[in-house]
DNA sequence: TATCATTTGTTCGTATGTATC
DNA sequence: CGATACATACGAACAAATGAT
């Protein structure tokens, strides 16, 4: 039996009491915890409570519950994938994505229309309710089997500007870069790194454990004039994936948001 | 009254019925839920169901729950920081971090000897067990009072090098680049962007809300050879900030790691 | 295949503590 | 001070997943 003491509330000072006991190494990664009824008897409460404990534990992400098995240890392994937001220039004059040529798509890519949103009109520099082309690719690593949600939102009036854009929306991201760059456009990118816990949809398809959150990259391809033409964005499971970026010192002026 | 049909467990019924009116704009952001009382009357459940739902919604991110007041709607607000994460390369041969200087430090930094772990022992291509020096700052927005944990860790093999470092190893990153350009290093970056849920400690540091990630940037200063020399830790609440980067085209060899 | 013990998941009931207004 | 609302804690029962017999 394990003697627990003051602060707050009893089934803190169990989760506590079990945090500590990970974190010292007393129940390995990988491991099995001892059974809820156990752990009753070690800290003499009632199963409610040790219940809770656990619960804090998971949203924490210290620990991994399986039904009718038991509660894990979560060992802490950091991301297997480095997603290297590069875009390579080849020489003929087409674009490249890093690594593109392994991702394979998943399911067919859906083509619809939509409009933006408070989030996505602020990226393109649009208002709300301004019409565009959306293209949705459940995208899978051959390696790894990780799963990754890719969006592509065409703004109808770049579209229009573009004819080979209006004639196929759902073409891959390689292709719209050549497309753009064959229209006369000098491209560049920018993209931000957003974190969030899923909503019940990504969670599924993303596969994402609990207490993971997932992470949203949006890509602005930037066109002549700096006027941005397309956005991309990226979901997937942060337990599976991190951005890379290189950085170059540049004398550009620094800019800074708020809103 | 509102029915609830099939799916899953009753508490889960419930939690996609409160989604739900939520998504479809019954239940405004930033409005009152209706009290757990309510919702039991209103779903005909018990006091657990309804909370086991409303703990669900919590762990999304979609509810904020106050003791004695009330579970609001959370609005879906974006982070209003943009992390600019470029480096400035100034005429005089020195080097600034973009948005440094609004950066204020909420306490003295405070220096230490550590080691590397398995996961910084991996970015700086060291082993594990190697010993650094350290320095943390804790970082405040003057603006909007938000908070950043700001680590730098300087391997005893650079510090040896490179004088100045050793002598010094808590000045800041603007220094300690200028510092590594003068000794006749070549400097470029990269940077990591990964995402998980708060330790309590970070929690409470970070100010962090209920079911939020935060981001962990990784940035990693090379030098001439390409060696890695210094690493930096950037931690922060994702509902507070984002970070934001700009790609160029090159036609550098992409890579890609498994581990 | 079928059954059983173990373990977690779900749901009810009830009582009391604590924060807010 | 009282009313309301959420937080914590105990007890009890049955359902469902898992692994071994």
């Amino acid at each position: 039996m394990t003697e627990i003491q003051r602060p707050g509330a009893l089934y803190q000072q169990v989760a506590a009491a079990i945090r500590e006991a990970i974190l010292s190494g007393e129940f390995a990664p990988e491991s099995l915890l001892p059974s809820e009824a156990r752990l009753m008897a070690r800290y003499e409460v009632s199963r409610p409570t040790v219940r809770n404990a656990i619960a804090a534990l998971r949203a924490e992400g210290l620990v991994d519950v399986r039904h009718g098995k038991g509660s894990f240890v979560r060992s802490d392994g950091h991301p297997t994938l480095a997603l290297d937001r590069r875009i390579q220039h080849a020489h003929g004059g087409k674009f490249v994505m890093p690594g593109g040529d392994v991702w394979d798509e998943a399911e067919e890519p859906s083509v619809h229309r939509t409009r933006t949103t408070k989030s996505t009109g602020r990226l393109l520099g649009l208002g709300e309710e301004e019409e565009l082309f959306g293209c949705d690719r459940l995208l899978s690593d051959a390696a790894t089997g990780t799963q990754a949600m890719h969006r592509t939102l065409i703004p109808f009036e770049v579209a229009e500007s573009v004819p080979a854009l209006a004639k196929d929306p759902g073409q891959q991201p390689t292709a719209v870069y050549a497309v753009l760059a064959k229209a006369g456009h000098k491209l560049w990118w920018s993209e931000t790194v957003r974190a969030r816990m899923p909503v019940p949809d990504e969670r599924a398809t993303l596969q994402v454990p609990d207490a993971t959150p997932i992470l949203h990259l949006s890509r602005i391809t930037h066109g002549t004039d700096d006027r941005p033409l397309i956005l991309e964005e990226l979901r997937i499971g942060a337990d599976r994936a991190e951005a890379a970026y290189r950085i170059t010192a540049d004398k550009q002026p620094t800019r800074r948001r708020q809103t």
